[in-house]
DNA sequence: ACCTGAACACCGTTCAAGT
DNA sequence: ACCTGAACACCGTTCAAGT
């Protein structure tokens, strides 16, 4: 449970230097390397300071405590999600339902396993957070670009569109994070490829007039 | 990420006395209800213990550390639903594929709203711990009984039922976690209630024969 | 103006001392 | 035999002292 308010979550102010803003790459750097390479159990405030090359005190100029360090991190990583799911929407407006939707899977998947160790320690960074704001703010952009996307469908439409958006992205979201969090397996990583695109493209085809 | 491998996870051996077990229950009760009322951020030691009124000291008598503890809760929330999906499989057995899938649908969906409050503290829970056995151990007897339900069905049949199962297990738990756990907002509830069933129909009726 | 790291508060865990 | 809680190690965070 999130004990830090979202809003505290950030960042401190960006100083005005060009060599501080260097000191806060290093720092931001340093704390997803060693996220990947200690894993979140391990990833203690000395460890990223000293990793970055600075000292503890010089860290908490940058970012007010280690949350924020964190929520850094996820926000750059869910970033680049938004950015292919965006990019596969535009790619695809106009196209028949079918090919949006195999279209929209692939890219978010493709997404996913490109970041692969980061994008399973970063589900483990998302449950120490309050990522309430932040989430709320990608799934905006999300369902935004998707719902323009379905509305588009040159041999579909749908009545009640924004519910449509709202069930697949949750669908879609879900059954990624379930199939990569607890094996990431060969086997479990076929089915995603194999089963995903069918079970998004039967539900959009059962919901959808025409 | 977990650092305690999951074989050091579960209680100490049970001790003989009646007494013993009493308090062992208290302290499981207790850390329940700190869950619950304080969150995981807030859950310590010190406050199990005094809440199931023992010392620290006694605590670590019957559980080897704090992980122990979330490991017990965790191990007997997922029991619940584990047995409402066993039922349900068994309630449903031989039906039609539609009705079996709506059954099984509505049954996991039950099983994680009844316990509302603590459905999502324990997705918390479940993050801080090693829980790649226990896990694989609720999967494997899930599993089991969503293969024995579609076989069962009367009118359908599937060519890869293993891979069936699998997606459509991934699909479930991983649609109704990511509804819920962000927001369990009413409209996510009602989104999960109204398109969860109608997710799962279409996938199964577009991988199966007949 | 910026950096340092010892010091502080807090938490998980242990163990010598009690009954 | 079982319980207690002060003591220890470790971690997040601060701030007086340095440059």
């Amino acid at each position: 449970m999130p004990v830090v308010p979202s809003e505290a979550l950030k960042a401190r102010k960006t100083p005005r230097q060009a060599r501080s803003s260097a000191t806060m790459a290093a720092i931001h750097e340093a704390t997803f390397q060693v996220l990947l390479s200690d894993g979140i159990g391990r990833l203690t405030t000395t460890r990223v300071a000293e990793r970055a090359g600075v000292s503890v005190g010089t860290m908490y100029q940058y970012f007010p405590h280690k949350q924020a360090l964190l929520y850094a991190v996820l926000d750059e990583y869910l970033e680049h999600v938004v950015v292919a799911v965006e990019e596969a929407c535009l790619r695809f407006e106009g196209a028949r339902l079918a090919e949006m939707s195999d279209g929209l899977t692939q890219a978010y998947l493709d997404a996913k396993l490109r970041h692969m160790p980061a994008s399973l320690a970063l589900y483990a960074v998302a449950a120490e957070l309050d990522t309430a704001a932040l989430v709320a703010d990608v799934v905006r952009r999300v369902d935004q670009c998707i719902e323009r996307l379905l509305q588009s469908a040159s041999d579909a439409a749908f009545d009640d569109l924004g519910k449509v958006t709202f069930a697949l992205r949750t669908m879609l979201v879900g059954t990624v994070r379930a199939g990569l969090e607890n094996d990431a397996s060969p086997a479990a990583l076929a089915m995603l490829r194999t089963q995903l695109p069918i079970m998004c493209r039967a539900y959009l085809a059962t919901v959808s007039r025409q």
